[in-house]
DNA sequence: GGACTTGAGTGGTTTAGACCATTGCGATTA
DNA sequence: TAATCGCAATGGTCTAAACCACTCAAGTCC
């Protein structure tokens, strides 16, 4: 990965606590992989485990880093792959569809499930209306060529958007707002950290169960800073990374310093 | 985690492959673990193993994904406690240390070596500079409160800047390319993925090999666009989650669309 | 009192082996 | 020919056990 200024070969000359096992074999691995081309195939567990003299735990473990990384697919019952490589999802205030589109990839979406249930106390504060009133909870499978890429649970306030539920389906959620409500998206407030995926979640994504995900939380405001949307999407991270562009703070009239730690 | 609307229950009706027993220990001990205030300790391994009935390696693969999720903290020789929750670190072009300073926190940094080297041709290409020419890469470990939070790898380009590499120290980089050189940032363009610690990383950040990070890369430029300096940060995963405010695409005339997959 | 040693208890690593679930292909059968 | 069955190979889960490395406190020695 660009590590390539002189003198790096010993990071840090401390004590060295020890090297495990199963991180040298993951080292050893990674060059082996580096002359298979993507998709291609490795050898078995059992192969590799009697190849370098460890047990099939210590490869297990090596190759399950290796996977978390994005470097390696495994399949059950089949083998172990080389991996793909990451996308790159734009962070900013547009379209799913649009967005992906302009990277030259084809996005589609499906509703999983549109729920209506009764806002917490948390939530209704998020949305700006009263504990108690309904909420509108889509679920959404996005996919770029064809490819499970995240889910999507969006939640919006129906006292603002009265008969909203009527309205969506597998196309976009911002066209349906503008067009039926005339309402326009101003800013977000978007958090991004790790998770690792559920059972349910991985289902979904063929993924497996505690794989590496990152988990975007949008808090979204119409021009008049009213709050339109709270979407909680996860992504997987072995497939994707995010990018924004910061422009310097001329702008920062955010006196609205929202606390929300944890 | 808020997921409070009613029916939430049975997540997906599909096949249910098969939960494993991991897995469901992991439960029972997130339920134990929400009786304990953070920093309060849990039962030993074997203990655990012994009183769910099942092998300390299964154990050992339940608390390992809590303790990625950040929900606990493990001290080699000590014991197993329950963790503290993420700390928010926004994504804007300010300093670190006015940015720590506004969410309360007492913010220090260290400088771990600062070199001199020569530029590979897709580095001299990101800092606007010829290959071969000299780069001076700053490595700092900054911390908040006390705690280690992230290393930091900067690359500058030193035939921009001469003379960089004496006026370098703990204190604020930005402000010594402002004094010295006249240089503000404009703006930048931030990645962000998961990753894996090395061994290196995991000694410095007081973690462990091969857990969850954050991966930031920063390229930032001048407020005449020239490339200023080109950053890679990793963060510890469980201890820390990013916020970005997303502002509606009025002034999205950034033409020099770059390409940076993989 | 202060410094050192010792040992019990903790998490970390590794092994060998068993069994399960899925896949895919070759042989068999209709 | 086309569908089906069986089986071997693969990755996934789990166990029991051994040993290592670190922490901390109790005990010991000077």
């Amino acid at each position: 990965m660009g590590e390539n200024l002189p003198g790096d070969a010993v990071e840090n000359g401390k004590k060295s606590p020890r090297t495990p096992k199963h991180w040298e074999l993951k080292e050893r691995l990674a060059d082996l992989l580096r002359a298979v081309s993507p998709g291609g195939s490795l050898p078995g567990e059992r192969a590799l485990a009697s190849e370098f003299g460890v047990s099939r735990t210590t490869v297990r473990k090596a190759l399950a880093e290796l996977t978390a990384e994005g470097r390696l697919t495994r399949v059950h019952g089949s083998g172990t792959f080389a991996g793909e490589g990451k996308l790159t999802q734009r962070l900013q205030l547009s379209s799913y569809t649009e967005d992906m589109r302009s990277h030259g990839r084809r996005p589609t979406s499906s509703l999983l499930d549109a729920r209506i249930g009764a806002a917490d106390p948390e939530l209704a504060a998020l949305l700006g209306i009263r504990s108690g009133d309904d909420v509108l909870r889509l679920r959404r499978l996005r996919r770029a060529d064809g490819e499970p890429m995240a889910i999507e649970t969006s939640r919006l306030p129906l006292p603002r958007f009265p008969g909203l539920d009527r309205f969506v389906g597998d196309g976009s959620l911002y066209g349906v707002l503008y067009q039926h409500y005339g309402v326009e998206l101003g800013h977000a407030e978007e958090t991004i950290e790790t998770a690792l995926a559920t059972p349910a979640e991985a289902a979904l994504l063929g993924n497996e169960a505690g794989a590496l995900m990152l988990l975007l939380s949008r808090h979204s405001f119409d021009t008049e800073g009213r709050p339109v949307e709270w979407v909680r999407s996860v992504y997987r991270g072995d497939r994707y990374k995010f990018v924004a562009t910061l422009v310097s703070p001329q702008s920062s009239d955010e006196s609205t310093e929202r606390e929300r730690e944890r």
